[in-house]
This record gives structure tokens, C-alpha cells and sequence, in this order.
DNA sequence: ACCAAGGGTATTTTT
DNA sequence: TACCCTTGGT
């Protein structure tokens, strides 16, 4: 039973009130992830059956800890409550429904990447002059479409007289039909097919309404108009909509994120109840009245204002150096005096910025300075080239229709196999009606193939003896028969680069993932596993207990707390970014922005920094940026500027920086090259010793309890050999499976 | 079919 | 600066 006496009034106030539509407007650190989750005890208790609760989230992040904490507060019954983002529960969704639709329930799922190659694909088709039309920019429009829910043909119609946009709404129609081809679905399609299905089969959007009677939407002031219409759709039945967001904290404009969805909410609902949750949980007050400050500049958002009654703490620091490589000296030089001052551990900072780019030389410093560290987001894991590559392996034996995949590996290691081969094939699955990998079965058949079908034949039989062994082998295994048959593994060894090193490892923690997955899924299979994969975002892999400073944008940023927070490159051009200020409509993008900054501001506990350089490297040129509006706008009573003047500046002895530099460079390229991705994350260990024996009994979170036979110390893990109760004799590796003693 | 080199171009944020 | 794509050579 759940406690509801810690709960401020307004807080009490929204957990109770769990009958129609409510707007909870919740402030940065107000604590609304403790009222989501009592809301959601609260409901149990009252007697709502738990599996007619839904809470979505955008990340999977913040749906692990809802769970977690779900999982605590209210023990095994939460367990049937639906908690996941809005990808996920659609993927969910369409899996069961979308052959309505007339796809295959076994789809995939396109990232960035994917889509890339179908656009490439289309304008070839299409004969767009890729000179005029960018792949990007019809990527772009088409994902705006999207969000947007508007369909090719609407989008034709749209276009009347816009030769421009004709152009684009044939290529969107194009690019449908190539990915209906392949069977896949790209991000936006998976909350737009949902829609869809739900609008076109009234019984099955009826099932869910039956089933969602309580439904919780996290950050509801990202959603787009796509996901709006799916939250409004599944709860016009029941009307027990509580949505929880911040208009101050919208930073996804860019994707389609529509604030008017929280602002026009009443308008939406009339009968809606309002909760603001104002008082802050986290900041000192000079960091929250920075912010308040800030945010005030903005028009046309809900009047709330923060506050605590934390201590005023200290201002707010400011700096501005002469380049960039200053400011990271400075940052890291004071993450290093607060460790050595043992005030905090490496854990408790974190370095926010604009754009990805800044990060690597703040990654320099902290290598040189031996501090541990985790980047967040640029490239994700699962983007990577072998990761992509091994996953098309195993999406080409899970959806054979998914041409893409096939394209990428066919010639992944090497089977000589060309582009004149791949277009005869192409064709000839075009002329008889067939998907790309069955032609490459028929490659005899294939006029004008000659020797190329000779080469096709070792990679089909392959693929076709993986498919035989899915039926009862694991992903794992599967993973590890790849590696071994196509010589993927024996290529990147024999190359003996630093780089093929590192991918290596990263093909080591591939698998290690795929472990986990096989030993801790519910039901774990091929195609499971891959839409797990599909919809991890990076920010998903920070694990809280190991120590270590954070870098990331600070879009990633938003839902965490540091008691330490610098935010680096407070520069007009950069942030606000320079794209926002020339932007037509600037108004709007700079009020984005603002926000962006209010919520890296808020992100701060005890102490925030923030730095700015006169000079940088930008895109290979230096530029010479001036102190961001955002921090004129701060107020000299919380904020400390200790920004020397140029003329202070310049008498100091410039030399012994400048080799201290060079050096600090060198030693930082070194060890860069050694690991050109950023720091590996071993999500295995090996635990020192084990807290079972042979003969105690444990528990398994899927396979319930049983007895310890055997232990094997290997290397990098133990294996543990247990026979079940329920589920039979298993061996399992230690560090993924969880056992619990019990006693 | 494969590779190396060079030119051109982009850069904001990401589920 | 760094990547991407085209080009041209073998």
C-alpha cells in the first residue's frame, strides 16, 4: 500500500483525481515521475484492474524507471500495467493488427539510415535530380507529412498549382510504395499506420479502448499531431486522459512536436481539471530563478513560475574564455578540483552543449585528465557499420522481403558480387512480381547473370540454412553463426588495425546485448529482438551507478538532474543557434531555443556553470562568437560573471598554455586513436564472486525459481547451470541472468 | 569489381 | 573539419 502523505497538496491533489481529462502542467523538477507513479498505485487501489492501465513515455529511459518504480510502489501488481513510449506501443499494436493495413505482421523498422537508402532508391526510380531535391530535405518533408498525419494523396491535392510540392508528394507516394515493398515502416510510420488502423478498423481501435481505460502521457508537450490524434483516439471512449508536461520544457518543434497540444488542451477537453505543480524539488533558488528569468522572455506560454524552498545556493557561474579549448580546460580543471576536493563524484557532472560536434574536445581534456567519462548520442551504438551490417544478417532471415537489409550484406565480406548484378536481379524481381531475395533464389534463371549467379549462391544457401536453424536456436547462437560463416569476425581480426579493434569490440558488445536479451526477454525470439533494438535511443544505455561524467546535447539532457551542470558554448550563433536566428520565422525558433536553455539550466542541483568562447572552430573555421542573449538575460543578483577583459587577458603569459596545449593534444589524439568510438560500455562483468552456490536456490525473473547445479568460472563470466522448477535445467551467464538468491 | 583520391558540401537538436 | 559521393584508374 502506498503512502500519499509526502505528497505536496497540488501533487495529492493530481494523484487523487482520477476520473476524466487532466492537465497536470508540471514544472522542471517538480516532481511529477512521483506523482505518475502514485497516480498509478492510487488507481490500483481504488480497484482499476492494472492492465487497463497505459502510461506512455518518449523514451525507453524514462519508461524503465516509471516501471522500476511502479514495480516498487506497488509491487507484482503493477507488473501488468503497460508502460512503454509511444514507438514502442505502436510497434505493439501493429505487430497483432497492421496486416489490415495489408502489410505483414512481421514488418521492419527503418532508422535514418534505411531511409537514406529507399530515398537514394526512389530518386533513381523517379529521375529527381538529387541536385535540386536533397534526400535529406524530401526526407524531412515527408516526416513532417507524417507527423502531421497527411497521406500522399492528400498531400497531392494539397499541391494544386505547386509544381514544387507535386514533385515531393510523388516522391512521398514513391517512397510508400518502395517501403511497402520491402515490408518496412519507417518511425513516423509507426504512430501514422497506427492511426490509420485504428480510423480504418473501428473493432480494433474498439479493443483498445476497451483495454486502455486509464491512460498517462509523460512529456505530453513533445507530442506531435500524430501522437495527439492516437492518445485522443484510444481515450474518446473512457475519457481518462491525464497528460503531464511542461510548454516551457517543448524542445522538439523540429519534429514535429506540436505545443499546442498542451497549450490548447482545455479547449480540446473543456471538462478537463488543471493541476500546475510549481514548487521545485531540485534547484537552489538562484539556479531556479535564473531560469525563471530566462523563460520569462518567452510570449505566449502558460504563466507559472517556479519556486523552492531550497537554500539560494550559489550564483550561477559564468565564464567566457578566448577559445574553446580554454573553456575546456576550465571545465575540466574544476571537475577535477571538486574530486580532489572529495565534494562530489565524477557521476555528479555533467556537460551539456548545443550540437554534438562540441563534445570531442571536451572528451580531449578528459582523457588527458584521466577522468572518466560517458558521451551521449552522435552516433548510436546501433547505427554503427558492423552493428548495422550483422543486424541486416539477421533482419534478411527474419523478413525476407526487406530488400534493404539484403542490399547491404549481399556483398558483406566480399563475394564479388557488383552493382550489374544487383541491377539484373532488381529487374527481374520487378518483371515477375517477386521480392528481391527470392530472385536472388532464382539467380540461375537470370538472363545475363552469367558467373554472378555462381557467387549468389554461396550467400543464399547461407541465409537459408540460418532460417532452418532459427526455428531452434537462439538469437545468440544465430548471432555467433554469422561471425563465423560469413568470416566476418576473421576479416576484422586479420585486418589488425586500431580500428577493427574497436569493432570488434563492438561486435563483443553486440552480443552481449543479444545474451541479455535471450536470457531475459519474456518470450525472446529473432523478431523480437530486432524491434527491441529498433527503438533505443542512446540515451537509454546511461546507467546511473557507474561513475563517470556525462556529455551530451542538451536535448538529451531533458528528465536528468547533476548536482554539477556546466553548459558550455553560451554563444550567439551557437546557442541560440545560428540557424534559428536567420530562420524566417525567428520569433518561434529562438523561443525554442530559450527553452532548450531553460531546460539545461533546470538539469542543475547544487551548481551551474556556464562558459562561452570569443573564438572557435566551427566547420573548419574559426569564428568569432559574442555572450549569448540567454545569459543577458540572467540577472546580475544570481549571476557571478568572472569573465576577464581582453586587455586582463592579454598580459598573460600566453606561452606555457599554449605547450601545455599542444601537449595535452597529443596525448589526447593518442589515446583517441586507440578507441576512435567513445568509451566502451561493458555492460557484462564479471562479479568478483557470486552471491548463490551450488545446491541454494534462486530466482530468475522469467523462469521462476529453482536449484543451482553447477557453476563454471570462465574467464569473462560464470556460468551457472540451474534446474528450474517449472521451466527445466538451463545454463545461464551470470552477469546477465540476475538470479536472486532466495532464501 | 574494387580501390584511392579528390572535390564538393554541410552542419541543430532525435524517437 | 569531416564526411560523402563521384570519379578515374587498375
Amino acid at each position: 500500500m502506498a503512502s500519499y502523505d509526502l505528497l505536496n497538496p497540488e501533487q495529492k491533489e493530481a494523484v487523487l483525481h482520477t476520473e476524466g481529462p487532466l492537465l497536470i502542467l508540471a514544472g522542471a523538477g517538480s516532481g511529477k515521475t512521483r506523482v505518475l507513479t502514485h497516480r498509478v498505485a492510487y488507481l490500483i487501489e481504488q480497484g482499476v484492474n492494472p492492465y487497463q492501465i497505459l502510461a506512455i513515455t518518449f523514451t525507453n529511459k524514462a519508461a524503465g524507471e516509471m516501471r522500476e518504480r511502479v514495480d516498487r510502489l506497488v509491487g507484482d501488481g503493477g507488473t501488468s500495467v503497460w508502460v512503454s513510449t509511444f514507438h514502442s506501443t505502436c510497434v505493439r499494436i501493429l505487430r497483432r493488427f497492421i496486416d489490415r493495413l495489408g502489410y505483414d505482421t512481421s514488418f521492419s523498422i527503418y532508422d535514418t539510415d534505411d531511409q537514406k537508402s529507399v530515398m537514394k532508391e526512389v530518386c533513381k526510380r523517379l529521375q529527381i535530380d538529387t541536385k535540386i531535391y536533397k534526400e535529406r530535405m524530401l526526407l524531412s518533408a515527408i516526416s513532417k507529412a507524417k507527423d502531421e498525419l497527411v497521406n500522399p494523396v492528400e498531400m497531392q491535392l494539397s499541391a494544386e498549382g505547386d509544381y514544387h510540392r507535386q514533385k515531393i508528394a510523388a516522391v512521398y507516394q514513391e517512397y510508400q510504395t518502395q517501403l511497402r515493398k520491402n515490408n518496412a515502416l519507417d518511425f513516423d510510420d509507426l504512430i501514422m499506420k497506427t492511426v490509420e488502423l485504428f480510423q480504418n478498423c473501428p473493432e480494433v481501435l474498439e479493443n483498445y479502448q476497451e483495454r486502455f481505460r486509464y491512460i498517462m502521457v509523460d512529456e505530453y508537450q513533445d507530442t506531435n499531431t500524430a501522437q495527439f490524434k492516437l492518445v485522443s483516439l484510444l481515450a474518446s471512449k473512457y475519457r481518462n486522459l491525464c497528460v503531464v508536461g511542461d510548454d516551457d520544457q517543448s524542445i522538439y518543434r523540429f519534429r514535429g512536436a506540436n505545443i499546442g497540444n498542451i497549450l490548447n488542451f482545455e479547449d480540446v477537453f473543456p471538462d478537463a481539471k488543471v493541476i500546475k505543480l510549481e514548487q521545485n524539488y531540485r534547484s537552489t533558488s538562484n539556479i531556479l530563478n535564473a531560469a525563471n528569468e530566462v523563460i520569462h522572455h518567452n510570449k505566449g506560454r502558460k504563466d507559472k513560475r517556479l519556486w523552492t524552498d531550497n537554500g539560494e545556493g550559489a550564483p550561477v557561474h559564468f565564464r567566457q574564455f578566448q577559445n574553446a579549448f580554454e573553456e575546456a580546460e576550465h571545465v575540466v580543471g574544476n571537475i577535477t578540483s571538486h574530486i580532489q576536493k572529495g565534494e562530489a563524484g565524477y557521476k555528479d557532472h555533467a556537460i551539456l552543449y548545443r550540437t554534438n560536434a562540441q563534445s570531442r574536445l571536451f572528451e580531449e581534456k578528459m582523457i588527458y585528465a584521466n577522468i572518466p567519462y560517458k558521451i551521449i548520442g552522435g552516433v548510436n551504438f546501433y547505427a554503427r557499420k558492423e552493428i548495422k551490417d550483422l543486424l541486416a544478417y539477421l533482419k534478411t532471415i527474419d523478413n525476407g522481403r526487406d530488400e534493404i537489409a539484403v542490399r547491404r550484406i549481399i556483398n558483406v565480406p566480399k563475394r564479388g558480387i557488383g552493382a550489374t548484378t544487383l541491377t539484373r536481379v532488381s529487374d527481374y524481381a520487378g518483371a515477375y512480381d517477386i521480392s528481391f531475395y527470392d530472385a536472388l533464389l532464382r539467380a540461375e534463371e537470370i538472363p545475363g547473370l552469367g558467373r554472378g549467379s555462381a557467387k549468389i549462391l554461396p550467400f543464399t544457401v547461407l541465409i537459408q540454412s540460418l532460417r532452418a536453424k532459427q526455428e531452434h536456436a537462439t538469437v545468440t547462437e544465430l548471432l555467433e553463426t554469422i561471425l563465423e560463416e560469413t568470416g566476418y569476425r576473421k576479416e576484422l581480426e586479420l585486418e589488425g588495425t586500431e580500428e577493427a579493434e574497436a569493432r570488434l569490440e563492438n561486435i563483443d558488445e553486440l552480443i552481449n546485448k543479444v545474451k541479455d536479451y535471450d536470457e531475459n526477454a519474456e518470450e525472446p525470439s529473432l523478431g523480437g529482438f530486432l524491434e527491441e533494438v529498433a527503438l533505443v535511443a542512446d540515451i537509454d544505455n546511461l546507467e546511473e551507478d557507474s561513475d563517470h561524467v556525462v556529455l551530451m546535447t542538451l536535448h538529451s539532457a531533458k528528465g536528468l538532474e547533476f548536482p554539477y551542470v556546466y553548459m558550455v558554448g553560451m554563444e550567439e550563433g551557437l546557442f541560440p543557434s545560428f540557424m534559428s536566428i536567420v530562420s524566417d520565422d525567428a520569433a518561434e525558433e529562438i523561443e525554442e531555443e530559450r527553452r532548450l536553455c531553460y531546460v539545461g539550466i533546470t538539469r542543475a542541483k547544487k551548481e551551474l556553470t556556464m562558459t562561452a568562447a570569443r573564438q572557435r572552430m566551427l566547420r573548419g573555421e574559426v569564428q568569432y562568437n559574442t555572450v549569448s542573449r540567454f545569459i543577458k538575460e540572467i540577472p546580475d543578483e544570481y549571476l557571478e560573471n568572472k569573465s576577464e577583459s581582453p586587455a586582463q587577458r592579454a598580459r598573460e603569459a600566453k606561452e606555457q598554455r599554449i605547450n601545455q596545449r599542444k601537449e595535452a593534444q597529443l596525448a589526447a589524439r593518442r589515446s583517441l586513436r586507440a578507441k576512435p568510438f567513445e568509451t566502451k560500455q561493458v555492460t557484462a562483468v564479471k562479479a568478483d564472486k557470486l552471491e548463490y552456490g551450488v545446491g541454494d536456490r534462486v530466482k530468475h525473473l522469467r523462469f521462476g525459481e529453482g536449484t543451482v547445479l553447477e557453476i563454471i568460472e570462465g574467464s569473462r563470466d560464470y556460468e551457472v547451470k540451474v534446474s528450474f522448477d517449472s521451466a527445466g535445467v538451463k545454463k545461464l551467464f551470470a552477469s546477465f541472468a540476475k538470479l536472486k538468491k532466495v532464501y
